[in-house]
DNA sequence: GTCTATAGCAGGATAGAC
DNA sequence: GTCTATCCTGCTATAGAC
């Protein structure tokens, strides 16, 4: 056949079902064979698509963490202050949890999983936090940030913003609390200023 | 038989292999049977006692958080001032895991993993909780901590730990250095403080 | 309490027609 | 590319002797 959105649709479709069905029964909880079934497809176009069911799971997450760093890339701008695109990526950050809340969940369960190899997830992180390191460094440089260990800091950054997603994605409500939003921002900014 | 470390030993046995194997390979990824046999013990004495897999799993979770918590209460004093307890609370969490990689792994993973049922996470999260939520309102109230929405801020905590002792964990070296460890608590405490 | 042996079934992956 | 049908491994849990 020559109708190419056919094809993507069933793959994409087959990815969306089993994001949704890893986050809420986990991988080995969910059967490929349910899989195709709430996707729409049968088991077998599930092994066309994906030679197995941990490649399946390899591509969601890359896909995902990438989509994810695009978005933060997105609210960088040389013209503001360092303070101000921290500020501007980290509620870009949450928002973006807030509006994926199955794929933050997917991060939060996953990111330190064995049921995702660590070549896989090193390779994601790097994806993520090489825009951020850059960042701290200039921060430093700029004397706006304490001159922690960069290993450290990097940790803890990503250690806040799984804390606070997670907080948000369990209270949306509170996001759009001016309060919560900006203690969390607070928060942030406060455990790496000088 | 009235020798009851012979039944002490084994059950601990399993319950030793069973954490190391989750940790290791992820809960689905490890058989019974492997645990059984790792632990030098048949599947049958697996499953007198403990009834299932799953209950295998939730009694681990709960013993080792309450040892957790067990550890840090006793590093609290009515004498000290509350930054000096959250000093001393800080440096024995992450000592903890230190001393006990295996076990803060386990969190890492299960602490947000549906594997482990809402309710028996809840259930872990408020017996280690409780005493934080106290500290917390004591320092609003003596002025020393900023006045954020209490929720959060314990998400906070809890992220920023899970954070620094998985850096810790991955570089143990580092916690011997006076650098690396002060400004894990610095991070810490600049978070919440005024 | 501990063992051996096995029941019973679920699930990943494949074959082959269309 | 997609489907149906099915193979076959590997697993949880049980039965029953010691």
């Amino acid at each position: 056949m020559d109708n190419p959105m056919e094809n993507i649709s069933k793959k994409q479709a087959i990815m969306n079902t089993a994001l949704t069905l890893f986050v809420n029964q986990g991988f080995y909880a969910t059967s490929t064979a349910s899989i195709a079934s709430q996707a729409g497809v049968a088991t077998g176009t599930l092994f066309h698509h994906f030679p197995s069911k941990e490649a399946l799971m390899t591509k969601l997450f890359l896909d995902t963490k990438h989509e994810f760093a695009d978005h933060l890339k997105q609210h960088l701008s040389k013209d503001d202050s360092l303070q101000t695109n921290a500020r501007n990526i980290w509620f870009a950050a949450i928002d973006w949890g807030i509006n994926n809340p199955n794929k933050e969940s997917f991060f939060q369960q996953y990111s330190m999983s064995p049921t995702i190899s660590v070549e896989i997830r090193e390779e994601a992180m790097n994806s993520i936090l090489g825009f951020i390191s850059k960042m701290l460094r200039l921060g430093k440089q700029q004397g706006l940030l304490a001159d922690y260990p960069e290993a450290l800091m990097l940790e803890i950054c990503h250690g806040q913003y799984l804390a606070a997603s997670r907080f948000f994605i369990d209270h949306p409500e509170l996001w759009q609390d001016e309060q919560h939003r900006e203690a969390s921002f607070s928060m942030f900014w406060k455990a790496l200023a000088i």
